[in-house]
DNA sequence: ATTGAAAATTTGTCCGGACATATTCATACA
DNA sequence: TGTATGAATATGTCCGGACAAATTTTCAAT
């Protein structure tokens, strides 16, 4: 060790370690010195070792396991970028309070093209709500709601008619399951003729239609919403921040 | 403490502070009692508090400072969802190995609509690209980009008419800069004519713009790029996860 | 060669102490 | 009253040790 360089000595012997897995002298896969072993290299305590490899493991380049060891499992830090949003109501970037006018409500298997789009097996039979969704006040329509919802979750049936908020709320309350990943797909596509109507938008209007499928830890699809925006007064809108997880 | 609860004494710890942070005992904005105190509260170490309490600061309920004290700042852990990305090229979602070809280079005040749609300041001179990208074969087209630079990084000029990668990159590489935050919107518009020309498509399909400003980490927009998909064969897809911070 | 138990290895948890450094607060001074 | 100084406080860093728990290795018995 070199008192004259700065910082705390746990980061030193971090940024060292970083250092020689970027360097591939610990490849990826392959296991640093033990414990010990660093203590010994840099005349340190077991703790201030310890200190350093919570570190590197927290910025994801090792992976330690009681009685194995420290194995590396990435050469750089990743430090992406990042979307993040507290709730999944952020996706909705409409008002939060908003309300679903159910149409109407059936069981059915999608039709085949829908299937495909929808990303799940065709031939299931899902439990189907169409709608328009509308400001709180029930003036301005926002846009038309296909919701496809697996059968196993049928016991909201009843609740559907009027919806107190996002329909996926309502499966994680009674159920108990939470959604864990959610695939969303925004396309542009001409405008179907009801929703056309529903949202008292011309036909030559194009619709951005976002489709989003909520999956449960298990990857089991709960739930699909087709929204159907009329394309001349919808955008979406993220923003991506750096990582800050990946410094070390 | 209680031996017959499970797991170690820190998480014991970390599980009862969180529980009064969520309570109130700790309101936001208050101070925790010091290391000193909880060693004595729950007869343990004053190393065995500090795990407990890194714990809480890793999940975000607590900021702790030194010769101050820990500060609670949530009551709950956040844990929210995430789309995270390794790389920008992942906004991107067509192949990586696509190239621009540059149609035109100017130095210009932006229209005051496109100033209005880039988000930035009217009457600034920018350093405008525009061209169609294509596939690497360069035969299929993917979109028609328009690419708003800022002067700040005229340097790159020369390098633009053939651009090897992505053009933030271009800029990051040249000049140290490193982009620490992109806003990115989704619409669809009528296809321009100039657009539907090049990308050979009929002018009643609807074109899915992506429009990306590209700002740094004191806020400065170093670039915009809008580019016009043809709506008929482009959709943009994003997987969001359940963030796992958020666990204490 | 295979299995199973014991031993060695390695990280996880927990305790004790000491000093450094940043912050806050009380006090004396101008 | 305002300011500067020093004391008290609280967290940060670092060392030493001990035992627990999980894993791997060794080796003997089948």
């Amino acid at each position: 060790m070199d008192a004259r360089k700065p910082g705390p000595r746990y980061a030193q012997v971090s940024d060292i370690l970083q250092q020689r897995i970027a360097a591939g002298t610990y490849p990826v896969a392959g296991f640093l010195p033990t414990e010990a072993e660093l203590c010994q290299e840099f005349s340190i305590s077991r703790h201030t070792v310890r200190d350093a490899l919570r570190r590197l493991a927290e910025a994801g380049l090792v992976q330690r396991r009681q009685g194995s060891g420290s194995q590396v499992i990435a050469a750089n830090p990743q430090g992406g970028y990042v979307h993040s949003m507290r709730s999944l109501d952020e996706l909705f970037q409409y008002a939060a309070d908003t309300r679903l006018r159910v149409d109407r409500i059936t069981e059915s298997v999608p039709d085949a093209v829908p299937a495909g789009m929808l990303g799940v097996d065709a031939g299931q039979v899902w439990l189907q709500v169409a709608g328009l969704r509308l400001d709180a006040a029930g003036r301005v329509p926002i846009c038309w709601s296909s919701i496809y919802i697996n059968r196993a979750f049928a016991g909201i049936m009843p609740d559907l008619a009027a919806p107190p908020g996002a329909i996926y709320r309502l499966i994680e309350e009674r159920y108990g399951v939470m959604v864990e990943r959610v695939e969303q797909e925004i396309r542009a596509m001409p405008i179907s003729a009801p929703a056309a109507a529903e949202l008292g938008v011309s036909r030559r209007i194009w619709a951005v239609q976002v489709v989003r499928r909520y999956l449960d830890a298990g990857g089991m699809v709960m739930l699909v919403s087709v929204n159907d925006h009329p394309g001349d007064r919808f955008s979406y809108s993220m923003q991506l921040q750096k990582d800050a997880r990946g410094r070390v």
